[in-house]
This record gives C-alpha cells, structure tokens and sequence, in this order.
DNA sequence: TTTTGTAGACGAAACGTTTCGACTTGTGGA
DNA sequence: TCCACAAGTCGAAACGTTTCGTCTACAAAA
C-alpha cells in the first residue's frame, strides 16, 4: 500500500542502506540525494515509524501521568508539555488517574506506570501521588528517563530530574501580605501532613509567623488530609467556629474552593470578615463582586521546563552527554485581588 | 534484555506459532497452555507491542485531537475519553491545538492531523475547528475511523460518527427561563456566525422568542466571530450600552465569562440590573454572590460516547460487523443559580 | 483395519526499518 | 604509476511479532 523504503530503492536504483541513511541525515552523493528526493515525492513516501521504532527499541512517545484533569493547574501544565515535546517530535501518550481518595490515586498510579511501560513509553514525565516513588522503580531500572513535577523525591534525588515551585516561598508571600494588612488570627489550611506540597507551604506559612513575631498556634495549621471532600468540609467549618479566624490562607487550588463555600456557610464575609489568600487562581476571576489574593504558579513554564529537561534525558540515552538530574525551582507570583481587608 | 517469544518456545520446547496463538487467546493443549503459563511467569515475558504493531499494522493509539486547554467541558471530556479508550487498551495520543484566532486554529489543526497520521494512531477523536473537514479527508482516506465531538460536519456525514448535545433544545431551555422570568430585551450572544454550535445555539434561542411571540431583534443576536478577545470584548461592551437588555444569554464558557466581565465594565449588577443565562458552567461556583444559572453539558456522557463509537469502529475494521456513522446526541441541563430577576 | 475429520503444532516468510562489515570509487600524496 | 585513505554504497542480518499452509496425531466413523 504506502510505499516503502524498499521501492524508494527500486526506483533510484541505489541500496536500502542508502536510503536509510540519507533519511536519517547522513552524507550521500549530490546527484543519489537528488534521485531520492524526487522519488520520496514520487511516491509520497513516509517512514513507518512502527518499523523504525522495532530496531531502535524507541516509540516516539513520552508518556505523560497525571492526576485526574480537576484544575486549571494542571490543565495548563498539559497543554505546555505536550505542546513542547511535539515540537522534537514525541507524541504525549496521556495517562490521567481517577479522582478519588489518596488511597485509590496511589494504587492507580502503580497499574498507570505499567499502563505506559507496555506502550513502551520512551520517558515519564510525572505528577506523583505516591511520594516515595515506588512506583518509579521499575521504569529507572528499565533505563527509561522520569522528570517528577510540582515534587520532589528525595530518595530518587539522584535518578530523576525535578521541576517544582518555591512552595516555601509561595507560602511565605501570601501570609506576609495577610501580616502586613495587620492580621494575626490566620487560619493556613493545608493538603495532607504526608503531602510534599502541603509540607514545604506550612513550612512557609509558618516561617512567616516567626519572623513577625507572631505566636503560631498549632491549632491554626490545618492539614485536611486523605480526607473526602464532605468530610473535609466539615472540618473547615468546625475550625472556622473554633478560631473564628480574621484571616485565611488557603494553600491548595482545591481547599481555595472549599474554604470559599465554608466561608459562605458559616456566613464569613470576604473581605469584611475574613481576609482570604487562595491558590492558583481559584476566584480571581468573579466577573463581580470579591477576586481573591492568589498565589499563582507559572504554569506554561513549569510545563516548558519539564519538557526541556525530558528531552534533554532522551536525547542523552540516545546520544553521548551525562544524565545529571536537575532540580527546576520556579517562583510563584501573587495576585493582587480585593479580598484583603486592613485590620 | 528482554524475554522474547522465541524464549518462552525455547524454554517450552514449543514452536513460536502455538506461543503466539496462546497469547492472543487461541487455544492450545492445557498441558502446553501450563508450560506456557509457567514460562512467560518465569522469564516475565511481556509481549513486545511494537513487534505485533508492525505486523498487524496496528498502533494501539488513538489521537485526541482538540482545541486548546482553556476551559473544563474540554478538559472533562478528555479526562473521560482516556479513561475508556484504556480500558479497552488503547493508549490515547493528546494533541492539543495553540490557542489563537479561528484562522490559525484552522491551520495548525492540518499539522495536527499529519502529525497524528505520522504517528500512525489507529483512530481520530476530533472537536473539529476546520467545520469543512478538510483535514479529515486523508485519514478517511487510509481507512482510519473518525468521531467528531461537539460539532457535526454534514460533508463527512456518511463517514463519521459525531457526539454533540442538543445544541438547539439547550439554548431554548436558556432562552426560556429568561422568557418565564418576563424578560423581553434579551441579547444573545453566541460564538461565530459560521460556528457549527454558534449557529445552532442561536437557532433555538431565536425560536424560543418566536414560540413565545416576543419580537426577534437581530440586533439582539450577537455572533462574536474569529474576533481577538480584545475586540470582542468592545463589541460586547457596546451591545450592552446600545441595547441596555434587562437579560442576557451567552452561548459559550468563553462568552460568559467576557460577557459577566463586560457587565461589570459597563456597571450593570447581576440580577439587579440584568439577568444572566451562561453556558457550562462558568461562574456557578462563587463562593460568594452570585451564581449564575448555566447550561450544562453532560461532559463525562460525551466523552464517554465518543470512546464507545470509537472503540466500536476500531474493533470494526479489524473484525467483522458495520461501521454505520452513528449520530449521538445528548441533553444539556439547566443549573439554576440565582443570576435571574423575575420583572 | 482403514478412512475421514479435526484440533493443534510447526516452520518459514513476512512486516519495514536500521546497522554492521565489506566493498567500490575517486582523490591526493609519494 | 602506485598506494593509502576517505567517502559512499551495498547486501544481509537483525528487531519480535503474526500468519499461512502444511503436517501430525489422535478419535470417531466405516
């Protein structure tokens, strides 16, 4: 049917061998490159990559593991690394878990990576649920490259390159804004005590405390951990009675949405009664009424960079060059909403 | 490296051809079927899909191919599609367009198209910006099965299949619920005048003010075209202040949020000033104020019907049976907010 | 016992590349 | 004129499957 390399041979009269290397850049005679040129026209020849990817042992395709397509965030991560890695030409074999539990995003994510080791995925790029990436093993023992974002493994360190935000950093802007409008009662909520994002913004968010001399109160670091979505509600709500908190900072895209509905619950005004710091964007956008301060990761350059750093890994495990896993940390940047109230 | 077949028939004592016959679910003597069994444990043979892809000519891929990541009905139905095109195997190839105005939209979705075919997936799921199908001709062509989302092209009518929702019965519903509020200076504004949904949307929404004898103003039907958000945005701002509706319809997550945004530019309160019917879902979710009332699609239906289709096409052209283009469409739903005064 | 039928096993030839080692050609230096 | 060498070319053997046609062995029918 689609003309092979073999009639591309026939026609000019020259070897596969030929052939083969003038299609992969090598040096051929001016007047042999011509000869094919014309008769890939001809023809309308295309490589079958299928028989390339046989002897090459390579497919062409990063698989790309994610958590399930919830946020924005993430959304926009996607899109950038998919977009970068077709530009040297890998296809994204995409591979989003179910929402659920973190229980049931961890187990899944193990059947994902065996998912995308059958397709025979080149490299990872990974968003991980489980941080102490087991489920990594057997991909870096198969030599295939893993490029971790928004977390870092420190038993992998060595093996996998890691593109993530200053999350202490992040933590740090949006309680200062909070301290510097005045408040001291600050309620932080916080994703999972097991949780390498939710760690790093409570070390920040608590540094921040320090610094200004103002007593942190265990209580008012809340960590909603594996918890269901009614459930973790609720304990908003019953910490928000308990603290009655003139301020909030809600350090996740998902608590930024429950806080908010919390809030409203218990009949917290924003800004009037309570000053609110979101995550990523979360309520920036009310066509009226409150746009929430937000911390605001930078998305597109996340997704750049992870993409870079796996093409990088691949053209090394290809070519000559070393393999050094690097650590990307980016900045994140504050919105400046109207949800601040000065105290 | 890896055990290959010719290990497990070496280690069996079996010929290739019963080992490969046992793989793919062919029967073979229990007492081979034990040997085998016991084999592919003991080596962990995995079979190798590129070798079988040569062969059968097959890649185990199918191509997404989609506009860019900007909003959650795309990114729902995405999430949807992957998760059952892998249970039945196939591993999903994510193409997601730039963003940009129509124009380019259009062209890189060609690229897209050849760049899928390169990568040789075994089907297309498409929400189609080229609404000619010019791009859809070459995969039809090499017998590659398409289903198209959201949007039906009446050229390719008899040769793919296409999930959409009842675009027309939608925009009734929204119109409707304005009407039996007593509106009667409604603007709708929808996206694109050669827009597949566009033109459907504002189908319906002209018939509900027919069956309900309220005077059809054309000046009231706003098609937004391949405008930069720029523009229209002045366009929509100029509407309101030339129309001043006491209601408005925006066809589009898009158009709702440059519609809510304009509002507000030009000083109207919703629902005090005017009432507003959005489209999936945009601004439901305040946390505070208002929540708009919004046509819902049933994005987890859709994207599970498109893998159904496509999954049913592909078993098809390897098999036996009819590959009929089916049409399926599915019912939005009303999500009543508090975005509409009764007048 | 012979014949017929059938389920299962088998070897070999593909699928379309890449790559290795050997071969050819032409150039410049001795 | 001859030799050495580099640049290009070539055929053949892989890569790991599937599949076709043939063959074997055994059971049932005659």
């Amino acid at each position: 049917m689609a003309a092979t390399i073999k009639d591309i041979a026939r026609r000019t009269g020259l070897g596969l061998a030929t052939i083969s290397k003038y299609i992969n850049g090598g040096n051929v005679l001016p007047k042999n490159r011509e000869a094919i040129e014309e008769a890939i026209q001809a023809l309308d020849f295309k490589v079958n990559e299928t028989a390339r990817n046989l002897k090459t042992r390579h497919t062409g395709y990063v698989g790309l593991l994610m958590p399930a397509l919830t946020n924005g965030f993430i959304m926009e991560i996607i899109q950038q690394i998919q977009l970068e890695l077709r530009a040297d030409g890998y296809g994204t074999a995409l591979y989003c878990a179910v929402p659920g539990d973190d229980d049931i995003r961890r187990r899944t994510e193990l059947e994902a990576v065996d998912f995308l080791l059958q397709k025979g995925v080149d490299g990872i790029i990974n968003l991980p649920q489980n941080e102490d990436g087991v489920h990594l093993q057997r991909p870096l023992e198969l030599g295939i490259p893993v490029t971790l974002i928004d977390k870092q493994i420190p038993e992998l360190a060595d093996r996998v390159s890691s593109v993530i935000i200053d999350n202490v950093g992040a933590a740090r802007t949006a309680a200062d804004e909070l301290l510097n409008a005045g408040h001291r009662n600050i309620v932080g909520f916080f994703h999972g005590e097991t949780n390498y994002t939710g760690r790093r913004r409570a070390e920040g968010f608590v540094d921040a405390l320090h610094e200004r001399g103002c007593p942190v109160d265990s209580d008012r670091i809340v960590f909603l951990g594996g918890a269901r979505e009614r459930t973790s509600q609720e304990l908003i709500r019953e910490k928000l009675r308990q603290c009655r908190p003139t301020a909030v900072f809600a350090a996740t895209s998902g608590l930024t949405s429950r806080v908010m509905e919390a809030l409203e619950a218990e009949g917290f005004r924003v800004p009037d009664d309570v000053s609110v710091v979101g995550f990523d964007g979360v309520g920036t956008e009310n066509g009226h009424g409150v746009k929430l301060y937000s911390m605001l990761q930078p998305t597109a350059q996340i997704g750049s960079a992870a993409a870079r750093i796996m093409s990088e890994q691949l053209r090394v495990s290809t070519g000559g060059g070393v393999p050094l896993p690097q650590v990307r940390t980016l900045p994140a940047t504050l919105f400046v909403g109207n949800s601040i109230k000065r105290v």
